[in-house]
DNA sequence: CTGTTAGCGCTTTCAA
DNA sequence: TTGAAAGCGCTAACAG
């Protein structure tokens, strides 16, 4: 491989004015710019990123670790992440924990070993990680992860949001699908719901699951599976998953969304514009969110490490409706 | 940080004693390892990848080079190729081309500059790449890349398993709805279906589109709104995506899957056990390619770097039935 | 504005 | 079996 030192002496320079080029910013004079940039090219010189690392001891790369990439959730904020990262000259190290907070440590460790300029991590559902440090700048997102600045947007708010819409159109027979009541996201997004109704002086019957399509399934079958006047009229989810399998499972019983059940998820997948009838859901700003993290991480303008709260926003599709009145 | 010198010093060795401990399979006496063990735990000393990286002209992490990882293929293939990767002590740096060959350039280039092991890329859909090379070990997975070994399923055969499954339950009235035809991929399944149905005499009425929900609908519906006896009895897809998008456009034409018509997709997203009726399809090894793949690039188990055809399997759910005669 | 040079932390000959 | 030492390719003082 070609580098440094050869475009130097094919250019009749120095290595250090190479280097000043490449870092761009400097002071070279025009005319020794553009013979190095010729050079450069004549050579089809690539720097070698590898020793660039070693000599800042910080690498251009940033890790991102997420429960699993089979989550359309944590795909979407992914494929943001990358974009972002790619288009400012980072690669991004991808780490999945499965969920598990042995394994999460594991993986963070791992990630170091590379020194990347920042760690944007999505921490495990239940993990109470204990404080966990190191000097490399780091965000947790969506969920807290003790110590560490998070970035997400307000489950509690975007929960209170459904409920509002729910109530605006006039429903009294409210259900809930919940997601663990271990998990915080799960606690927060329940918490907006369930308050927000009470403020509203209507009543809700909450039951609890996992965020999954099946989870959806099974508790939406038994909310549903009951007479006309004992059945709710409209039930939130706390994921679009969940929704989806409630839809699966409202369609089985040959009830109509929205005119016998209105549904409203949370998250916005891409799949939620996609089923029939289209989800009424909370829209996450997943692609701010990404953006947030990278530039909280990277220090780009200037934004501090700090918390960062994002607003939630209501997507009314088909899957809600007014209340018909009997 | 701690580095090497300072464990060295600390155990009263030198600094090549204590590589070759890092190094593990090195001669070391027994008293000094235990010694530089202790020393290295004590110290909490972690080996700088990045100078071991550069030093070696190669680090321990693999590039993957997906063009969507929102894809429920691409994303269940990253997860095995990570926990693959991360189990033999590798990093995986993640790069998405948004299906566009231009992209996928640039972002191979800017993976080179860290000195990966090697590479795993799924090349975009309609890219016929100029011949491309580098000195690190590359395949391709499931779509060919000029001038790269090839990893992946037998798309043809596994066509043929659904055409055969469904010729073996009756029907005569089949059709297909085929992917892009510009895709590689897609004429292959497309070749390999209506290949085995003309070799048992079924005639089959084809037509084409993506490989996303959408699609599936719209041609589900092209295909299904009509009379009876002029509707196919039974249709297969290209993908899981289109299969389950046939699916909602069956349900809203109030056509019972499987009774009125079978569908069988192809590739067993996790999403093809979760919809109602269950899918039927044609299940890539996933996890056998990403084990191939990563096996093939660091050269584990003197895998050659070569063309590996694995071959699908056929998954009978709820969603294809024989034939009712009428 | 440009050249020189000392390392970054590690692996790997080469000697002993 | 162990130590000494030469770099891997680059950046960042420092000098001029």
């Amino acid at each position: 491989m070609v580098n440094i030192k050869d475009v130097a002496a094919r250019a009749n320079v120095s290595v250090g004015t190479v280097s000043r080029v490449l870092a761009k910013n400097e002071t070279v004079g025009k005319e020794l710019r553009e013979l190095v940039e010729a050079t450069i090219r004549e050579l089809n010189f690539r720097p070698n990123g590898v020793a660039r690392g070693l000599r800042r001891s910080r690498t251009d790369m940033i890790g991102l670790v997420i429960p699993d990439i089979t989550n359309p959730f944590f795909a979407e904020l992914a494929k943001h992440v990358e974009a972002i990262a790619s288009s400012a000259g980072f690669s991004v190290l991808l780490s999945i924990t499965n969920d598990d907070p042995k394994i999460e440590l594991a993986q963070i460790d791992s990630l170091l070993k590379s020194y990347p300029t920042g760690l944007i991590v999505v921490p495990t559902q239940f993990g109470a990680s204990k404080g966990w440090s190191s000097d490399v700048a780091t965000v947790a997102v969506d969920r807290r992860f003790t110590g560490l600045p998070l970035i997400s947007v307000n489950h509690y708010r975007g929960a209170g949001l459904a409920a509002a819409h729910l109530v605006a159109l006039g429903h009294e027979r409210i259900a809930y699908i919940a997601g663990s009541a271990d998990a915080p996201v799960s606690r927060e997004r329940r918490a907006g719901f369930l308050n927000t109704l009470a403020s509203a002086g209507v009543r809700c019957e909450a039951v609890e699951g996992h965020f999954d399509y099946a989870s959806g399934e099974t508790l939406g079958r038994f909310l549903l599976d009951r007479p006309p006047h004992e059945r709710p009229t409209a039930i939130a989810t706390a994921s679009d998953q969940q929704a989806i399998g409630l839809l699966r499972a409202a369609s089985d019983l040959d009830l109509k969304v929205p005119d016998d059940v209105s549904i409203i998820g949370f998250d916005d997948i891409p799949l939620a514009n996609l089923v029939t009838p289209r989800l009424t859901t909370i829209s996450q700003p997943v692609e701010q969110i990404a953006a947030r993290a990278f530039a909280a991480i990277t220090g780009a303008d200037n934004v501090p490490l700090q918390d960062d709260y994002l607003e939630a926003t209501l997507v009314v599709r088909g899957s809600t409706a007014a209340l018909l009145q009997v």
